[in-house]
DNA sequence: TATAATAATGATAATGATTATCATTATTAT
DNA sequence: ATAATAATGATAATCATTATCATTATTATA
């Protein structure tokens, strides 16, 4: 995965916020900033150990919330059961999992556009034999990573 | 999807329960044989109701819990948050989910072997590229059922 | 700049799904 | 038969997440 532009980000979340009448605070850039860090998507309980004594647990699940209501972030409910939150697709790209069944980190991955789009019209000709109107596809690889080796 | 044959599913459990001195108790049964009847996964709330009266939540639980220690079935966690149960793939088959987002319900799909073995090398390249042990894939597609078009 | 309106915070309580406990009952083995 | 083992079901405990609500901060208006 390619670094992303923190900057970026927070100029098109501040506009997109600014929209809907919701503030940009301290804790949710504070949030957004540890994910757009991450090469992988973060747990609730991961985002509170990263800011342990400054963002309450309370107030870190409503500013979830709310950045999921604003699309700012999406969940992602991993091949172990743990939610985790990820900037949503506008900010990140589209983009795939390596979920390590032996440590548990998810780390992202995009595909080459060429797989990408095989899985496409793999999925979209799936969706027409099964009269299903596919509109997204999520592809979680589980395995071993490289520290697990 | 294919049906399954439900005797064959009872005869092979049975089979491989006995080893672990774990019994087919009527209560499993009863789980196994909706699990096989359905065209997806079900969750313990939808497995309740199919049993009310007859199956006590804790019950359930605990059938559900050891019947995944003893690689019967496998849970699933789907893209809407919710976990579901399903038979393993040595019983069901290697196959994938739609996932609808209108009404949540989920169900099996297996692809053609064309397809399949598109995903499958992709996923051994993609592991290569990322120095990541590819195991095994999770394809989930999401979309609008028949029943919500 | 004051002040009213609106939104965010953080502590705490409530919820809901799942897991653990434990006495009772059923099944298997000696 | 009887001892050993496992399963049941009611109940309580746990854990992640959500809701509540009084307080505080921010924005908008006069």
């Amino acid at each position: 995965m390619n670094k992303p532009d923190i900057d970026a980000f927070h100029t098109a979340i501040t506009a997109r916020l600014s929209c809907r009448k919701v503030r940009y605070t301290l804790g949710r850039k504070a949030v957004v900033e540890s994910l757009s860090k991450s090469n992988g998507p973060l747990s609730a309980a991961e985002l509170a150990d990263l800011h342990t004594g400054t963002i309450p647990l309370s107030s870190l699940y409503r500013s979830l919330a709310i950045l999921e209501d604003s699309e700012i972030i999406t969940r992602h409910f991993g091949a172990n059961g743990v939610t985790r939150y990820e900037l949503a697709e506008w900010l990140l790209g589209h983009h795939h999992h390596l979920v390590c069944t032996s440590c548990g980190t998810v780390e992202d991955v995009s595909l080459p556009s060429s797989y990408e789009s095989q899985i496409h019209t793999l999925v979209e000709e799936v969706g027409k034999l099964s009269s299903f109107q596919a509109k997204n596809h999520i592809l979680d690889i589980e395995g071993i990573c490289l520290r697990c080796t």
